[in-house]
DNA sequence: TTGAATTTTCAATAATTATTGAAAATTAAA
DNA sequence: TTTAATTTTCAATAATTATTGAAAATTCAA
């Protein structure tokens, strides 16, 4: 196979993952040509790469980086940015793992923390019961995941120590 | 607080992680309310509910079920179908992460693999690589993925055997 | 300070995705 | 069989989300 086809295939793809998961398509293939270039670029390279506007390779780099995905570089004596994507793909894990608990899993966490205070008496007591039931186990399997998550990542960093150890 | 107020609170939440992960709110929706409740529910007791349309109800029970976190049942002498979520929420959780896998990891796992024969003299030497490295790292985090999930999965086995041999 | 290069913002628009609702299909009781 | 109850389908429409592109803001060399 030819370096363009896989590449292009390599983008679509990971665009398609992107969106099925709730990120955008464009952000999810900026991610992806980042991943595969072994330099950093600039924003206009990526704007002729994937044929998309200035304003959104400006907004999809503004996202990867708040999710701790990427990073902006500057060039001696070049007044252009220059992006870099995270390339350790366990370490893209782990930070979109704690972003999204963060932004999406914390909010509903809060909630059913909340409601353990309903206590209401003009309602059947098996409805109480079984909100109180689906809240403990929601938050039960969110305590397990982090501690599930930590003991990945702490896999990782060991297994991350042992390759230095090696050299 | 009143219960219908938790209520409340539970299907909008619940429905606002769906969107962001990629799942349409009612979807969501209908199962947080299956979840609520102690009995099964009709497509009308959903329907009225929510406030949504029959067809809107009919195709959401369908993915719930395609998705195996939902259940039809009939009852005796009535010609209406029931509905009931799984509410084992652990079983909830390994059964997405099974569809998921299936449905958007597994088609990027096989571009993966088929861009392992990629092999382009025209191009810099450093662009191959890069791209053979990204894809092996892939693959490796979704066989570790795969495995800590089997673990995860036994885990909860055996904590529900604990449980019964408890009784 | 200028002012040109560069980036960001955001209202307008496009693209995508979700929902409706009524017609068609299915089911089972009479 | 009929026929009425019920469910499903799907074209039309609504709602949401993503993208554009040009104006505004920022940055930095001169």
């Amino acid at each position: 196979m030819k370096y363009d086809e896989a590449k292009h295939r390599f983008i679509q793809q990971w665009g398609a993952l992107g969106t099925a998961w709730g990120i955008s398509r464009t952000m999810a293939q900026i991610q992806a040509v980042l991943l595969l270039s072994p330099e950093s670029m600039t924003a206009d390279d990526l704007m002729e790469e994937l044929g998309i506007s200035r304003g959104n390779v400006s907004m999809s780099l503004k996202s990867l980086i708040d999710w701790g995905v990427a990073t902006k570089e500057y060039k001696a004596g070049e007044r252009k940015e220059y992006f870099r994507a995270e390339k350790d793909i366990y370490r893209v894990a782990t930070q979109v793992a704690h972003e999204r608990r963060k932004r999406e899993l914390e909010p509903v966490l809060h909630m059913l923390e909340s409601i353990k205070e309903m206590d209401d008496k003009e309602v059947s007591k098996s409805k109480r019961e079984e909100m109180k039931k689906v809240g403990a186990n929601i938050l039960d399997l969110a305590k397990k995941s982090d501690s599930l998550l930590k003991k990945f990542i702490s896999a990782e960093k060991n297994w991350f120590l042992n390759k230095l150890m090696k050299l």
